[in-house]
DNA sequence: TATAATTAAATTGTACACAATTTGTTTTGC
DNA sequence: GCAAAACAAATTGTGTACAATTTAATTATA
């Protein structure tokens, strides 16, 4: 004898308020938002700087491991390299060894950016109000979140 | 006297493994990632399906409202409430208080749709092996940080 | 050693996501 | 009461995201 007009139905579980995806996305977006003023200043999108920050890293790598440490494939990888290849803050070559893999590599222009970018990271730690051992909590849970949702 | 080469530089905050924001994106990604096969089954997208969470809890309600719930705006609500308009799963019609409101109502086909969609949530939960205390404070602290950010 | 299977990017097509602008409506202030 | 300001959606333009397919290159195998 379900009763919708009251809480707990079978529905309760279809509730915006009872998903834990919800905060996920909606978090993601907002924190992504305001990235935007900061990066606008390197001529950066979010998915440019964390492409930059891996190619800060490691000066040049093959999309298919970019792809495996940004969660991203080649359908999207592609266009934004290209985007950062005419900011010149890379090039994009065939690897000699084999020829299906294109390797990105940073220009000194890229590397130069790096001194810009710098600030970003204390810049947004304003934006986000949590406690410190908070920020780590959580940080600690979206990777075991991550980890267990692989395949 | 800063050296590039160890550890400890001015530069590690740009690494990706000290960035909060990067598991936030990259867990939202695949956690919707994953909600594909069984939202196909109902013809819905991610973002269709959010918005379906809210006339299920609510039958009628305008874009307005519907973007302060979802953090979304006109630009991105408009085409999804098209897409579900086709779909027959709502109806969009102008307020008659203020033409400049629009109002989208879930029709009995939408209601329908309930049905099959309340399984969904526990496919998704077996693919999240988060502890339910985690999975608590991980609720708990992303809506703490959604809140902290706005404005 | 040809050819079949596999692999890496690129391409194609669909659907957001959002800033900025436009359009049409309503409210405010004078 | 009417022009200006404010408001709600829609539109426009750019940039992801990702599934599915295609293209080109490499490896495996009969």
């Amino acid at each position: 004898m379900e009763n919708e007009d009251f809480d707990g139905t079978v529905y309760d579980c279809l509730k915006i308020e009872n998903q834990l995806c919800f905060p996920l996305y909606a978090a993601s977006k907002e924190v992504i938002k305001r990235y935007r003023p900061f990066l606008e200043k390197l001529e950066l999108t979010y998915t440019q700087y964390l492409a930059m920050m891996v190619f800060w890293e490691q000066k040049s790598i093959s999309v298919k491991e970019l792809g495996a440490k940004l969660y991203l494939d080649s359908g999207t990888l592609t266009p934004v390299l290209k985007h950062l290849e005419q900011k010149e803050y890379i090039t994009r070559s065939r690897s000699r060894e084999d020829e299906r893999v294109l390797i990105a590599e940073i220009t000194e222009k890229g590397e130069a950016l790096r001194d810009k970018a710098v600030d970003v990271p204390a810049q947004m730690a304003c934006c986000i109000r949590l406690e410190p051992e908070e920020a780590a909590e959580l940080y600690k849970l979206l990777y075991k979140l991550l980890g267990s949702i692989e395949q």
